[in-house]
DNA sequence: CTAAACTCCGTACCATGGTACGGAGTCAAG
DNA sequence: CTTGACTCCGTACCATGGTACGGAGTTTAG
């Protein structure tokens, strides 16, 4: 049977990809709860804790900082939907945002990489393009 | 005639719409080469230390971090196109990277919050998404 | 039983890209 | 000539997201 499964800090740390001394820290920064504590005062992460780890790194790799997800982990208990969608909403601007200038970047990058390809300047376009 | 302008090291900063102490940190960092000084010690920009500054900025609105507009600007003879357009060829990856790593969050988080939307769920889904 | 490996803790340190502080000298306007 | 603005310098500090250190206790494998 499945025995209540708590896990110590290194295998939490290994299941969720990320450094034993980065639990405390997230510990320290109020995105872990503190764990219970076995006799010996070593930290045992139960199931919801491994899975609140996972939200963070799940909310990170989306792009959230670290101060977003604790305020996605505040509506934890899943009713206040309304509030989390703003953030998600924000954080889709971001990101609109953030693709559009990336798309700048590379569109002009590449004209000016296409012109060095083309060849036949005394000088670099590209770093003339960045001198300009 | 148009004199040797010189400018003093708030003119430059405001030209470039950088802080003051921002190109002291640039000088200290070895993107800026140190500027002549008047005789009171202040420093004068010319320039080519103008476009220099330009330059920097452009490069790191392009999403070159210093690390490598120090690289470019090492380059900045203009004969080393090819070295350039390997800079330039990293940086365009990343670029792309970047782009599918947003989409994918776009993706995502666009999904969750139709999910949100269209309602009728006792839990918020978007808190949902990110602990399953 | 001993040694390696794991855990604890506080604290210090890292990179990145700056920003701020404070005392001293300098320059321009009134 | 004074006052305020500008500049100098070294150094300290900021946010972000961790990582490392070192000494002490614990647990586990041989």
């Amino acid at each position: 049977m499945k025995s209540a499964t708590t896990a110590s800090a290194s295998a939490a740390a290994k299941a969720a990809h990320v450094n034993v001394e980065t639990l405390r820290y997230y510990e320290r920064e109020g995105l872990l709860p503190a764990p219970p504590r076995g006799p010996n005062g070593y930290r045992q992460y139960d199931d919801a804790a491994l899975k609140r780890l996972r939200f963070i790194r799940r909310a990170q790799a989306l792009g959230f900082s670290l101060a977003q997800v604790r305020e996605l982990l505040r509506l934890d208990d899943g009713l206040n939907c309304s509030a989390a969608q703003t953030l998600a909403r924000d954080k889709l601007d971001v990101i609109e945002q953030q693709i559009a200038g990336l798309r700048r970047m590379q569109y002009r990058l590449k004209q000016t990489l296409a012109a060095c390809e083309r060849g036949g300047r005394a000088r670099c376009p590209l770093i003339d393009a960045l001198l300009e």
